[in-house]
DNA sequence: CACCCTTTGAAGCTC
DNA sequence: GAGCTTCAAAGGGTG
């Protein structure tokens, strides 16, 4: 299915050939060359696996795994790894890092908010994208020439990568006028980093540097406040006072988020779309959409996202977040909303598993745009009752909104069976050119619902892109309905 | 205010 | 090792 296979990780879905990655100074060269190939890809697809163990000097990941088990408190954790650092104060990081800007050249991205990560170039660019720039980047301390466009220490420092744990050289202060009271005072312009992590060595990174990965311990909606500005710290500042919280790592983004980082603007502003789950159900297509060269760089800006990450926090793991319960207090009450949250989701996966009539039936068949054809708990975003009551609805499983996102293709047939477009260099898995089909979210392998819907009539469909061309102004949607409605005389009927 | 939705990919977990 | 689960971002909607 378009769920490529999970453990293939940096898959690109559409190969499954498996290449050993080659040098990373190479891979850079490509990359700066524009000339990605298949083969490079490939390459680059199982570099992402398997690239940071191989120049992971002592082996940071199994570092990772190795403290793990201890699992201790973050203070501590981070204050041996800033012995570590600083004992390692050679400055060399920041000079020729990896990831000359991370968290700087990426300060914007990817855990900033309203931000997003520009690779719009073929070179790995870490510039922000004016159309995601986040108000107060333009405030951000660092230097021009630590931050300019394509630093020219950029492409060829990846092989110069130590595994070093990153630390504060000599150059930071270009980055970020530290005043001399140390980390605890950040000038203004670094508000965007949550407060609690300039207080105290729990939030600290070991280099004395808030990193955006890190939130306070206290989920999205704290988190959310940050982002909104700093009209907000007082308030968060008081609910820390009374609550002080862990704060938590959050995982690097892969591929696929730091391209919705990018490209979320850019479809609202099309088609005037705000609920992030329509964006993200079109941003989805559209990534489908995207040649290989494209996907390639976005799959090489998270592969030097999680080699920065795994630099910065050595100890981190994925697993942490697990039990954080990031949406919960930090400690035992957090591991209990965990255990639930798991309960409960193993709970509505059975529930779709034996239950013909996902809570999404609905909408992902009626789309967004025909709500009104919706059954009432699903207009309210509750199960589905319509398929508990055996009435089947016939209706197009592309008719919804994400239609509108797929690009301009020849084959009518795509469209209505959501399939991916034929990019250049984009081929089908060899194993089942099926699975590239990219069917509604609830049949994806975790999902239990693998069955498709059943094809609607060219004509509703037609009619559902009509409609939805005119609710929206996208005139995407048009051409679609054109492209499904296979005819114009069926646009015509249906209107 | 917590949670849902929705997407893909990475990583952890389970069997 | 296959398959499943969780989390990462986003923000409107819901109870």
């Amino acid at each position: 299915m378009p769920q490529l296979s999970s453990g293939g990780g940096d898959d690109l879905g559409a190969n499954d050939e498996m290449i050993s990655f080659k040098d990373e100074g190479e891979q850079e060269e490509k990359i700066q060359e524009n000339a990605f190939t298949e083969r490079d890809l490939a390459d680059l697809k199982s570099s992402l696996v398997n690239e940071s163990e191989i120049h992971q000097s002592p082996s940071a990941a199994a570092v990772r795994r190795g403290q793990q088990g201890e699992q201790r408190g973050f203070p501590d954790k981070h204050r041996e790894h800033l012995e570590v650092v600083s004992k390692q104060q050679d400055g060399s990081m920041y000079k020729s890092a990896a990831y000359p800007g991370y968290p700087f050249l990426m300060l914007p991205d990817p855990y900033l908010p309203n931000s997003s990560v520009s690779p719009s170039s073929n070179k790995v660019s870490v510039v922000q994208q004016s159309h995601g720039m986040h108000p107060l980047t333009s405030l951000l301390p660092y230097s021009n020439d630590h931050f300019s466009p394509s630093p020219p220490h950029l492409p060829t420092d990846m092989s110069q990568k130590t595994g070093v744990p990153r630390h504060q050289s000599q150059d930071l202060p270009g980055y970020y006028s530290l005043p001399p009271g140390g980390v605890g005072q950040i000038s203004p312009s670094m508000s965007w980093f949550p407060h609690s992590l300039m207080l105290g060595p729990s939030g600290m990174h070991p280099t004395g540097i808030p990193h955006p990965a890190i939130v306070p311990h206290s989920g999205k909606q704290e988190h959310d406040q940050y982002d909104r500005g700093m009209y907000v710290k007082q308030q968060v500042e008081t609910k820390r006072e009374k609550e002080p919280k862990k704060p938590v790592i959050k995982k690097p983004l892969n591929a696929f988020m730091l391209y919705m980082k990018e490209m979320r603007a850019k479809v609202i502003a099309e088609c005037t779309l705000k609920e992030s789950a329509a964006i993200n159900q079109i941003l989805g297509r559209r990534w489908h959409a995207l040649t290989r060269e494209e996907q390639a760089k976005y799959y090489e800006l998270a592969r030097k996202e999680r080699q920065l990450h795994m630099q910065l926090y050595p100890t981190w793991s994925a697993r942490d977040n697990y039990e954080a319960g990031l949406s919960g207090v930090a400690g035992e009450k957090n591991k209990a909303d965990w255990g639930k949250k798991k309960r409960r989701k193993r709970e509505k996966q059975q529930d779709s598993n034996t239950d013909p009539g996902s809570p999404k039936k609905c909408r992902a068949r009626f789309g967004l745009n025909q709500q009104t054809d919706w059954c009432g708990p699903c207009r309210r975003k509750k199960k589905c009752i319509r398929y508990l009551q055996g009435g089947g609805c016939p209706s197009p499983s592309s008719s919804d909104i994400s239609a509108i996102d797929s690009p301009p293709s020849p084959c009518p047939g795509r469209l209505r069976l959501y399939q991916h477009p034929p990019s250049p260099g984009y081929s089908p898995p060899p194993s089942s050119p099926s699975t590239r089909l990219p069917l509604p979210s609830h049949t994806r392998s975790h999902s239990a619902d693998k069955r498709g819907a059943p094809h609607p009539p060219a004509a509703k469909l037609a009619h559902t892109l009509l409609e939805l061309s005119k609710q929206t102004h996208c005139s995407r949607a048009l051409s679609a309905a054109k492209v499904a409605g296979l005819s114009l005389k069926v646009l015509t009927e249906t209107q």
